[in-house]
DNA sequence: GCAAATTACTACGATCCGTAGTACTTCATT
DNA sequence: AATGAAGTACTACGGATCGTAGTAATTTGC
């Protein structure tokens, strides 16, 4: 029912799915606990914003006792990527040679890395080949 | 004032942008003109969008007879890498070695597009070897 | 059976976006 | 000068999303 991709949440609905995405798993008190470090909510809040990441299909949830258990339903990096993929979409028209090539301009590579870039590619090649 | 990004724009006002950065400078009536393919908007539509970009320090304006004058504040590059920066601290830590890697396992990536990166990697390094 | 924890449902103010109307200004032409 | 067309300023509004949380209902440990 949902599209939207990771980068287009909200503050806090990112930082809870970032919590749940560290433990593995999580309930809403434990997910409260671990943002309790920067600020106070309420028990309810976070359980809203959880039930509404659950809704939107980043959440899913078992029940353990009396409490939900809740899990990522896609993998950080599979949100990652799909954000990736958007981002390519509407900012370089879709093509990611594009998207390297701001990379390769703006951020300031060290030769160092740029050997390091290569040898990342070589492996993706040889990936690419095996298959 | 506005510290918002080009992918966090509206559709509309990401279209308007585009528009003017396409034109290198363009009038609320051009502007109107070259959305107008798509669909028929008032002309107080496309204007009020533009006061809000101008407000949000996306376009600026001169006065030309009686109409004023739109151009962008930005370059699109410029604006692009901006974005892409935001991107890469708000995914990926601010490393754009993280973006990479999931540039390349992302499988969409052929194995031409693989040889062409590398290309693009070997011409930056000449670069800066010859700085 | 009761108290504490947990969830379901609802709500509300802020803000943003697309959309546009209305009222005011200015310029050209008669 | 008068008037009409074109343009701009200001205001508004409905829908969506977010953060925030309360209240009501349910479950469970004791």
């Amino acid at each position: 029912m949902n599209k939207r991709s990771l980068d287009n949440l909200g503050e806090l609905q990112s930082a809870v799915m970032n919590v749940v995405w560290e433990l593995g798993e999580a309930t809403v008190g434990q997910v409260r606990d671990r943002l309790a470090v920067d600020r106070e909510l309420a028990y309810t809040t976070v359980l809203s914003v959880m039930q509404k990441l659950e809704k939107a299909g980043w959440l899913k949830h078992r029940t353990d006792g009396r409490s939900y258990v809740y899990k990522p339903r896609r993998s950080r990096s599979d949100a990652g990527r799909n954000a990736l993929r958007g981002f390519t979409e509407r900012m370089f028209g879709g093509d990611p040679l594009v998207l390297f090539e701001h990379l390769l301009e703006d951020e300031r590579l060290t030769a160092a890395e740029l050997s390091e870039l290569r040898k990342m590619i070589e492996r993706r090649r040889k990936e690419l080949r095996d298959e």
